[in-house]
DNA sequence: AGCCAGGACTGAG
DNA sequence: CTCAGTCATGGC
């Protein structure tokens, strides 16, 4: 089996175990939640972001123009949660700054790349939070890697490859250029770390993989 | 008590 | 490019 091939497989095998996961929590349904939501979640865990997400208005997520209208204090205290508040303060303002200015310009763009550039050039965005943004908050074709996508890349494909747009290459050749796809498996890869975590061994699905 | 969580930035070698 | 140090909270 080629590498390509168990890529896909994998992807099937985690589909018909968890089903669709239909990711990225968010509440209010803005894709500006869901992009602080990503500079949020940067190495802490999700239930501190949504602590954080609750203290900037939950499902009534206050807008860009009024995060970056707080003062530093004011917002550094309702992301607290989430750690490294005063580093994330000022990227979450950077990332409303994009907002206000481009989220139209962006979410109707076909060019991928340019918006990943863009993003890449903000202060506070790295990589992982860049695509997170493109993939679920503009539906854009691009696959997300990240520390659960790296241990199951090498854990059950065999694939260790440290550069991270080295290892993006490998999956998006694999699969086919479709935002779903892309949404999926990132989720599901995320299910499959979560569950195997809990458990301490992962059960009936690992005897599969 | 320590380790880690859906990273990114900076500086050094 | 690779690597360590830094940033900070909450859960287990």
């Amino acid at each position: 089996m080629t590498c390509a091939q168990a890529i896909s497989a994998l992807y099937r095998t985690l589909l018909a175990h968890y089903g669709p996961q239909h990711w990225w929590p968010s509440r209010s349904g803005m894709r500006w939640e869901i992009a602080a939501g990503a500079v949020l979640t940067q190495n802490c865990a999700w239930g501190n972001v949504e602590k954080a997400i609750d203290n900037l208005g939950g499902k009534a997520f206050l807008p860009p123009e009024h995060v970056l209208a707080m003062p530093d204090d004011s917002l550094r205290e309702a992301i607290r949660p989430a750690g490294f508040f005063r580093q994330k303060c000022a990227y979450i303002k950077n990332m409303a700054r994009f907002f206000i200015a481009h989220e139209h310009e962006c979410l109707h763009s076909e060019d991928t790349i340019d918006w990943r550039n863009r993003l890449l050039a903000i202060n506070g965005v790295g990589p992982e939070t860049a695509d997170s943004i493109l993939l679920y908050a503009f539906n854009k074709p691009i696959f997300v890697i990240d520390a659960y996508t790296r241990r199951v890349a090498k854990r059950h494909l065999g694939l260790d490859i440290a550069q991270y747009d080295a290892l993006q290459q490998v999956f998006m050749d694999a699969l086919p250029r479709d935002v779903y796809v892309f949404q999926e498996y990132h989720a599901l890869i995320v299910a499959l770390c979560k569950e195997s975590c809990r458990k301490s061994g992962c059960g009936a699905l690992c005897a599969k993989l």
